[in-house]
DNA sequence: CTGTCATA
DNA sequence: TATGACAGG
């Protein structure tokens, strides 16, 4: 879920073509959980090959990121390693909504509430290891880098534009910039349809970028202070506090400076140098490879055809769009040779 | 989510 | 050419 910041947060809203050449270090866990909870059939159900094994997130991973190729945008996908201590209780949180979720989805089926049914069905989903595995393999065939990440991918994913690897960290969570992203993208895909939660409602969105410094001088405080506000609507470490939301948690900030200055002598219930340091100090690694490979038009089709009963035409227009992407990009390096 | 096909 | 409904796996 991440921290919830939107509404304060100063953006530029871009199309496409604007990000044409731009490397972007992609959540991994972050897309996957979209896919598995989005592409589904209207009962619920995720799409599954004929030996009844989900597919849904290779679907959502194939045709996007063959998309971004072709529009010219190079994906590097971040893969979360060890969670931190505190993040603990709200997996296992999240672990007791999914259980609660997918009996709901079971009964709404049972009692033939199909709208019901697909909203607890996205309630109910969780990216299991080998949804992860299935990813890894699948980007391995693509000829596409990825990087498992010591510690939380947004941090990793962060870290990597700092060092100038990548011009944006893509997520739809704002965690990135707490943990100092200079750039974050939203809404990274290529149709601009995106569905209302809780209904069947469509509204076109366009890619959103949100520059750190940005954020800061026009809300006009630091990047601890970015924490504080997180830390006060609530993070992935903490629950933040009841009825605040990011516009009171930032006025709160600016007026006290910091969270010990406003709850003077009182019990916060947190760690409060704890969370700020798993933003501030997060676990990141430099021990990573970026190497772009050509695609394996072969291995993609037995994994996704032969394995798991895609379509060998749609994929095959994929194959086309990773190798139309890829001559580009070795024309637009020949360019700069010259 | 993305692709495709029918419909205007 | 644009929009909507539905299938995909």
């Amino acid at each position: 879920m991440g921290v919830q910041l939107g509404g304060v947060l100063p953006k530029l809203e871009m199309g496409l073509e604007e990000l044409r050449g731009k490397k972007v270090a992609i959540d991994a866990m972050n897309s996957l959980y979209q896919f598995l909870a989005i592409i589904r059939q209207r009962d619920g159900e995720p799409l599954r090959d004929s030996k009844g094994r989900v597919t849904s997130h290779l679907s959502g991973l194939f045709y996007r990121t063959a998309n971004l190729i072709e529009a010219g945008i190079s994906p590097i996908y971040v893969f979360d390693g060890e969670p931190p201590r505190l993040k603990r209780k709200t997996l296992e949180d999240r672990r007791a909504l999914r259980e609660k979720a997918a009996r709901e989805w079971a009964r709404a089926l049972q009692e033939g509430r199909i709208e019901d049914a697909k909203k607890y069905a996205e309630q109910a989903t969780r990216v299991d290891e080998w949804v992860i595995k299935d990813a890894k393999t699948l980007l391995n065939l693509m000829g596409l880098p990825w990087v498992q990440a010591p510690g939380e991918g947004e941090a990793q994913a962060a870290h990597m534009v700092r060092r100038g690897d990548a011009w944006a960290v893509g997520s739809q969570d704002f965690d990135s910039l707490l943990f100092g992203a200079p750039v974050l993208v939203r809404n990274l895909a290529i149709t601009g349809r995106r569905k209302l939660p809780g209904k069947d409602v469509y509204v076109e969105v366009r890619p959103e970028v949100i520059e750190l410094t940005r954020v800061l001088s026009e809300l006009g405080i630091t990047r601890e202070q970015l924490v504080d506000v997180g830390i006060l609507v609530g993070t992935d470490f903490n629950e933040g506090i009841k009825g605040v939301g990011p516009k009171k948690a930032l006025e709160f900030v600016k007026k006290h400076g910091s969270l010990e200055r406003a709850f003077e002598g009182m019990d916060l219930g947190v760690d409060l140098e704890e969370i700020r340091k798993i933003f501030l100090e997060p676990g990141v690694s430099d021990d990573y490879e970026l190497k772009w490979g050509d695609p394996d038009p072969e291995g993609i089709k037995d994994f996704l055809c032969g394995e798991h009963d895609f379509s060998e035409q749609r994929v095959q227009v994929g194959i086309q769009k990773l190798m139309k992407g890829k001559g580009e990009k070795k024309q637009s390096s020949l360019e700069k040779w010259f």
